[in-house]
DNA sequence: TTGCTGACCGACG
DNA sequence: CCGTCGGCCAGCA
């Protein structure tokens, strides 16, 4: 049995799906997709699920998604440019310093707001 | 096939 | 306060 590619029950399929649904405006960190999942320490896994993000069929916000710190720490993978920043700044949400300005407002953790 | 790396996080000294 | 290390899983040479 080794068809369990990229099935729906899949790390990387949860990752996406959470991702997916990250209202505008809002971001959210790795740490807290992984812990969502039950996987707290799978966040690696949850950037390295951004960087394949592209292989999926569907659009992920991946600019949605940042770090702890609420750095943009995949900015450099964002076409090599600002793009995410511009992004989320398109959102409406501040950014300084490559730092999401009053990331706690703008911050959507899917375990508070998935059941 | 084996081994390393990776857009992170938390703990430890 | 800041540097370092381990851990988690999947993709790639």
């Amino acid at each position: 049995m080794k068809e369990n590619h990229q099935n729906e029950d899949s790390f990387f399929a949860k990752v996406y799906a959470v991702a997916r649904l990250i209202p505008y405006g809002r971001v959210t960190s790795y740490g807290a997709i992984a812990e969502y999942l039950g996987t707290k320490g799978s966040a690696r896994m949850v950037g390295w699920a951004m960087n394949s993000s592209h292989t999926q069929k569907l659009q992920v916000p991946a600019h949605r998604v940042v770090n702890r710190t609420g750095m943009l720490s995949g900015k450099h993978h964002f076409g090599g440019s600002n793009l995410m920043q511009e992004l989320l700044e398109s959102e409406g949400i501040k950014i300084e310093d490559d730092q999401i300005q009053n990331f706690d407002a703008v911050f959507w953790n899917p375990m508070k707001e998935l059941y």
